[in-house]
DNA sequence: AATTTGAATGTGTGCGCACACATTTTGATT
DNA sequence: AATCAAAATGTGTGCGCACACATTCAAATT
């Protein structure tokens, strides 16, 4: 470990002929400098390409950052359960920087259930926020009473363009549509029909299905393959049931793309029932009941959302934000991760995320 | 931002009736301290569960870190250019905690050079060490006086399961053989021959490649698929290009795989020249030939080994280790990713890399 | 010329830890 | 009982920064 030491806001001051004070001064732009001064600082500044001491700087203010997560229920969900453990490794990955990080957890299916959670998140004046805006409507209005309250924050999952939000995080579900497409033209070329299946349990999120949908379309617009489109709300009901066996049972049909990831197992066990596990199958998302059917070959392909990851990296940006007053991207997109019964292993087992 | 604060030295020490002194001796176990008093230290260390702040620590200590990394040329190869890039993001990620790094860089092809440029790793005496040790006896030698030196060194890329070493990052290659395999057996099923191929320029890695080949092998163990191998050294060679046309105009070739990063581009080129593009391709990272490859669909699937992060997490490791002492996993296998025509933009566009 | 005022600048302290150094205690030896 | 060395314990300082507070200075007012 050697000597060399970073130059100090001391060295500024010395080298600008100041005092630390001034140098502090026109460092964060408070109180009040001359021009004579501020304009000597700055060129010092400009000089010797100062960089703040950050590990200084957190001590120093020895404040505790909190910041809020405003997410569905982890019971009813269990991709929202992988969000939720990001949140508790992101716990322990800023517990030393003496982060409080508080989870919210609002009834996927009731709307009023959001707004309630979110009011609560407030209570303790959290100094940061980031939610999954699932309900449009009540998500806005909340997201504009943070602004009001000058409390910045990160969306993810879902995004709200016309939002104020220090960033987005999420995948672009268009291309992942596109990418399900591709691994159905890789197999068998004899069949034309591909079928999308939206589970649309959770009705909230139709645009995002619909947004993968029209990937898998664009992607087979030129070719002799035909995507056909089916949405149920319950595979339960005898109805829907029926729909979609007599769907799976089409000769021609070249594969089946599910739009969600609760989907995914669903549409699985129906083809275990019906005994047609060899048709090509490609859903969402690293569930366990996904993986179950991935390894046993019912599943093809699973795109991986890594809403786990998605969580700690949304907390992190924004402490970057508000702590280290680090830049942050408008919109982080998440790679597109295609997860087989080979490589599964290798994506759960990584503790590097 | 609250003022909630972590229990510190100071409290430790008033709860146990000493000094600050005597708490810093049990702790870092250092000087003399009665058994009377560790023991009335430790009891109220265990009670309250006392975490050191790492910010305050590596603050006071203010000392830099030297990390060196010995990797191969970067501009005698793509893939370790990319590990140099991890390098580069490295130094920046680090500069806030006075964190040194240097780099080393040998010939790929001269075991020689990997001796040289280690020693010279060694003369500005670095607190730790990361390489690819690609060299295995000069490695191992090395290897064993770092062990001598007493310098911490984390290896990647190539295990070497005898060495010292705090972990390896690496990938499983036997286990990216099977994806190969599952990924070519999801195409048609009519033909029944897969091609292995090794483009074995950098002849210290064989090992390497027959891992991966023996994955794919016993994929397709108890398939009809026969898999064939064939090593050349060099695709210029006109008995090399003679012996893979013949291989690859076989009729019942279901695919190639190919073991390395370079090779793939290569034989994506010659089949490109005898137009026979339209034959599932197996190969491996991002390199940008072989991404130029994938987009025009000449090569259908990449395997990323993602050196650059393989680097960066390396580096990140032993860093963790040396300065914060936190316990840093054995080994960190990463995740055997796909990369697709679709999904390709979607990885080299992510910053979370 | 004395006083006031506000702008400009400087000084001092704490954050939690590591480590050097100072002081006290203990027990052995004279 | 006095002396001394070693063991045990305590104290003080700096790391770089932020921020509260103190001081200086110059112009305006009386």
């Amino acid at each position: 470990m050697s000597e060399k030491r970073n130059i100090r806001i001391k060295d500024i001051a010395e080298l600008a002929g100041v005092s630390v004070g001034t140098v502090d001064r026109v460092l964060h732009n408070r109180g009040k400098v001359s021009d004579d001064a501020r304009k000597k600082v700055e060129e010092v500044l400009g000089q010797t390409g100062y960089k703040p001491n950050i590990i200084a700087r957190t001590l120093g203010s020895n404040k505790s950052l909190k910041i809020a997560v405003l997410i569905p229920d982890p019971a009813q969900d269990e991709y929202w359960k992988l969000s939720a453990e990001g949140i508790e490794q992101s716990k322990t990955e800023w517990a030393h920087y003496g982060v409080e990080i508080s989870a919210h957890f609002f009834d996927l299916y009731k709307s009023t259930s959001y707004e309630a959670r979110a009011q609560e998140a407030l209570v303790n004046t959290p100094d940061a926020l980031l939610t999954a805006p699932i309900f449009y409507k009540q998500s806005l209005q909340f997201l504009n009473q943070l602004d009001k309250d000058n409390t910045p924050y990160l969306l993810f999952n879902t995004e709200i363009p016309e939002s104020r939000a220090v960033s987005f995080i999420g995948q672009d579900l268009y291309q992942s549509g596109k990418v399900a497409g591709e691994l159905l033209a890789f197999g068998p070329h004899d069949k034309n029909t591909v079928l999308v299946l939206h589970i649309n349990e959770d009705v909230s999120n139709a645009t995002h299905l619909l947004e993968k949908e029209k990937g898998v379309k664009d992607f087979f617009a030129n070719s002799q393959v035909t995507v056909k489109s089916i949405a149920v709300t319950d595979t339960r009901e005898a109805a829907a049931q029926q729909q979609i066996k007599e769907a799976i049972e089409q000769p021609d049909l070249k594969g089946i793309f599910i739009s969600s990831s609760k989907g995914t197992h669903l549409i699985a066990d129906l083809l275990e029932n019906y005994q047609k596990t060899e048709v090509p199958l490609i859903g969402y998302d690293t569930l366990k009941k996904n993986v179950a059917h991935l390894k046993k070959g019912v599943v093809n392909f699973l795109i991986n959302q890594n809403p786990q990851r998605m969580t700690q990296v949304g907390i992190s940006q924004l402490i970057n934000h508000v702590m280290f007053h680090k830049s942050v991207p408008a919109k982080e997109l998440f790679p597109l991760e295609i997860i087989t019964q080979q490589n599964v292993d290798s994506y759960l087992k990584s503790t590097i995320g």
